[in-house]
DNA sequence: ACCGAGGTATCGG
DNA sequence: CCGATACCTCGGT
């Protein structure tokens, strides 16, 4: 890996909300990313998928907003995918052809804003 | 300067 | 009305 070195600030934040989801719960990148005060999802995906934290950091219970997985590992497709759908609804969480069935399923970090 | 695991908008069926 | 595709913008490294 390119990066060796402890992770930065902004990960920090972003490695802290997602390990906050809880199971069965679901959150997405743009909402994390406002949570931290970011306005770019992107920037969130890019530090999940930096994660050095992985079995730490629930990337797995991060998806999009659309209520598509987004993607896992840095893929946004294969067996990975694949992984990251079985964990979800282990966990308790509904998806339907790889993609959230019940948008209540979402974090409710924000439900008012 | 370049890359990224998203988001939003538009067009087609 | 729903689905798929294309383009854009923001932020981080």
């Amino acid at each position: 890996m390119q990066s060796d070195r402890e992770p930065t600030a902004f990960e920090r934040q972003v490695y802290a909300a997602t390990s906050q989801i809880p199971k069965g719960r679901v959150s997405t990148y743009a909402w994390i990313g406002r949570a931290i005060g970011c306005g770019s999802a992107r920037a969130i995906g890019q530090a999940l998928r930096r994660n050095p934290y992985a079995p730490t950091v629930p990337c797995h219970r991060v998806i999009r907003s659309d209520g598509t997985l987004g993607g896992f590992n840095g893929q946004t497709e294969g067996e990975e995918l694949e992984r990251k759908v079985r964990l979800l609804t282990e966990e308790g969480v509904r998806l339907v052809a790889g993609r959230l069935a019940d948008p209540q399923q979402r974090w409710p970090l924000a439900s008012d804003a």
